[in-house]
DNA sequence: AGCTCTGATACCGGCCCGGTATCAGGCGGT
DNA sequence: ACCGCCTGATACCGGGCCGGTATCAGAGCT
């Protein structure tokens, strides 16, 4: 057997997303015809079933979830290498930090501080993402590290340091009249009549059912508080992006929230290293959990 | 910028590891002209210099290092989707086991054994290797799961649950002065006269400098041991491949070796995840680290 | 039956990969 | 200084494979 070409798992990644031929074909821009002959030649290579075709479409076997699920990663790692290498080449290149937009801001900017002062420190460029894309970000190259959130982000596959552990908060409506305590509990805050938690898409675009608002971006989410149509717990620290029409109210029985920074195990450059090692000297300087006073 | 094709990143690698075109395209089965093609036209697509040739030969650029690197990362991604998909395709296939020859003997056996019992078990294949071969084997799809040791292996990549926690011994041979101690230290096993450590090799191949003998499988270091050429210090169960010319003793202060399984994160079937949790329901059984009596 | 939508087949042209032959240049030996 | 020798680079050519167009085959629907 022979080697595979990232040509071919592109096509067939594109084939199990769409499960339709034709669609695949336009999304990679070429015809149908060799598109099919790529993927059966495939399977042949393989010697392993990985669509069943039918009049309406196609539709994955086992092996080909598998496939797909193995070819994403791998063409992570692909995309991952080009992007580094490049990067490498460029002298002096800023170092990629990527965030969730509005998380731990305090510990990004005493981070940065630091980083400003320390004669030595490599430059940081900071790309801000929404919810959950740091990890791809992460793995196909187009950061060098993260910030993330145990237990919230998929920390597999990554090395981490841990920062800075703190409570989590219930973010609501300004005159909801749970806004009005001093903490809440987690059974409280469930169930809450006419503010149901609001629904992420999964990692494959769709929506879990349920009752409360779809919501894809974190301002889409911030806004929804402010309506009063929705609350959310959130780490501490995510306080930072506090609209005037939302209040916080510490949750006192949520599990705690940490913030790691990672980055590919791969990538230990000394760069990376220089900076974990910066932001690992902020631990244990975690502003307090409650407003002062 | 389009795709690279894992033929760029083979090319590559081999130049790379050879840092000679002729030796590199010998390798990979074509003649020299189209791999400098090939290097050429992957440098240009990168827009980065990877290799300063020379007359007598090639250098890697700090660019092209970053590339070896991710190079050989993102082809063990690809060959683990192959192998993967395959043996997903396979019904009823058994998992891949891999650990080092000899070590955690006791554990893998009392592991073989539960699941032998355990009627919805998936059946297991054991492949045993040489130090350090796990984890290739387990980023490249050719296992499922892997017994490691912390901190000797490189865990980074993989999930883990931790299994035994057990303390070291020093392994010498017969008849040595240290041999009838009861217990000894750290400070005692280092620099013992006329037994030096061995020296194994890193990852290119080379060996580092030192007095010991070299060494590259685990039945050779059994042997120079037993020919009283060297000493080791290795984690209690491995005495399972004790010879009769071989002598343990427990190192009092030698840091506590972890056994651990390790998964690779993107491949969480079912029938992994059992094999997990039944490994995982050994945990604590750990038998005594001195022998009895 | 005929339309439509699916993927499969047939065939053809162009590109790119890989081979052979050759070149260019530095180094070492006598 | 000459000549081999070794390095990688260049030139050119042939074939295979990829991708395009045209067409087929079969099932569901009206």
């Amino acid at each position: 057997m022979d080697h595979l070409e990232t040509r071919e798992l592109r096509y067939f990644v594109a084939v199990a997303e769409e499960l339709h031929f034709g669609r695949a074909a336009v999304r990679l821009g070429i015809a149908q015809p060799p598109l099919s002959r790529a993927i059966r030649q495939l399977e042949h290579r393989l010697g392993v079933r990985l669509l069943d075709r039918d009049r309406r479409g196609a539709a994955l076997t086992g092996a080909g979830e598998v496939l797909l699920r193995e070819a994403r990663a791998a063409l992570d790692a692909v995309a991952a290498a080009a992007r580094r290498t490049q990067r490498a080449g460029d002298s002096k290149r800023p170092l990629v930090l990527v965030t969730k937009a509005g998380a731990s801001h305090e510990l990004l900017q005493r981070l940065l501080g630091v980083l400003a002062d320390e004669p030595g420190a490599p430059p940081v460029e900071v790309l801000l993402c929404e919810v959950g894309e740091q990890a791809r970000l992460l793995r196909d190259g187009s950061a060098d590290v993260a910030l993330m959130h145990r237990p919230f982000d998929d920390l597999t596959g990554f090395d981490t340091e841990d920062l800075l552990v703190e409570g989590q908060i219930a973010l609501l409506p300004a005159g909801h009249p749970l806004a009005s305590r001093d903490q809440l509990t987690l059974a409280e805050v469930r169930d809450v009549p006419g503010l149901p938690i609001a629904r992420w898409p999964r990692l494959d675009g769709s929506y879990p059912d349920g009752p409360g608002p779809q919501v894809r971006t974190q301002s889409q989410l911030a806004q929804l508080v402010a309506l009063g149509r929705t609350l959310l717990v959130i780490p501490a620290s995510s306080r930072a992006w506090q609209w005037p029409d939302h209040v916080a109210v510490p949750v006192v029985d949520a599990p705690e929230a940490t913030t790691v920074i990672a980055w590919p195990p791969s990538s230990r450059s000394r760069e990376v290293a220089s900076l974990v090692r910066s932001a690992a000297g902020l631990r244990g300087t975690a502003p307090p959990v409650h407003p002062p006073g």
